[in-house]
DNA sequence: TCGATTGTTTTATGACTATTGAAATGTCGC
DNA sequence: GCGACATTTCAATAGTCATAAAACAATCGA
C-alpha cells in the first residue's frame, strides 16, 4: 500500500454512503454480495450504489465478478489491513503511545470467540 | 470515534498535502511546529497551509495553541488512534485475518528500538 | 506609544472534482 | 425478442483546491 492508494482509500472512505456498503461487504466474507442485494440494504438507488461501488473498486477496497445476470461485489481484506497497515507506519512515527490503544481495540474485535460489538 | 468523526478524519486525511502536514506534526511531537515552519518544511504557501492546517483541526486530528507570534500545530495523537481503531472494528467484524497483517505492521513500526522505515 | 515587521488567517476568484437522480444503454437468461 | 438485472451517461448542484491580495494579531525598535 503506497501513498496513492491510501490517499485513494482514504477519499473512498469518507463517504457515508460507501463506508456503509463496505461494511456490508466485509460482513457478508468471500462470498461478496450481489449490487442489487448491497442496494436494499443500504437503501440508497440502484444508480448511486453502481456509482459508489464503481469508487470503491478504482480505490481497489473492493473487487467485483460476474456470476450470471449478477455482478457479486466483495472486499478486498489485504487492501483493508494494507490501509491499516500504512496508517500506523504514518501515525506510529516513533510514537507507540498512538498504536498502543489501537491494539487494545483490536483485541476487542478480533478475538474469535468475541461478538462483534459495533456495526 | 464515532462514525461522524472517521468520515471527516478520512476526508482530512484524503488530500496530499494534509497527509504531508500530519506527517510532520507525528513526527514533531507535543511540541508541534509553528505555522510558518510546516509551510517551509510542506513546501506550500502559507495560506494554502492555513487552509489545510483548519481543515485538519476541524476533523479533529491536530491541535492549535499560541506562542507569542507563532502559532504551534501538533497532532491528536488519541484521535489517531481511534482513528486506527475504528477502521479495525469495522474491517475485523468477523474477520481477523484482516488485523493480522496489520498487527504485523505494528510490530515493525512501533518496536522501540527499531528505525522508522517509511516516511 | 507609534509605526514597522513578522507570522498567520481570511477573503475573493477561478478551475476542478464530487454527488445526485433520472434517463439511456448494455448484458444476460429464457 | 422479452424481461430482468446492472451499469453508464447526463445535467445540475455543491464542494474542494490553489493562488494572490487584504486583513488581522503580536512583537520589537525608535
Amino acid at each position: 500500500m503506497d501513498e496513492r492508494q491510501a490517499l485513494d482509500a482514504f477519499a473512498a472512505l469518507s463517504q457515508p454512503t460507501r463506508l456503509r456498503i463496505l461494511r456490508q461487504l466485509v460482513t457478508a466474507g468471500p462470498d461478496g454480495l450481489a449490487a442489487g442485494v448491497i442496494s436494499d440494504a443500504v437503501g440508497a438507488s440502484s444508480s448511486n450504489i453502481s456509482f459508489h461501488l464503481s469508487h470503491l473498486e478504482r480505490a481497489g477496497l473492493i473487487q467485483s465478478r460476474r456470476e450470471s445476470r449478477s455482478i457479486i461485489y466483495s472486499a478486498a481484506l489485504p487492501a483493508l489491513s494494507g490501509l491499516i497497515a500504512f496508517l500506523m507506519r504514518d501515525c506510529c512515527q516513533g510514537h507507540p503511545e498512538v498504536c498502543g490503544p489501537a491494539v487494545t481495540a483490536l483485541d476487542s474485535c478480533c478475538t474469535p470467540n468475541e461478538a462483534i460489538v459495533d456495526v
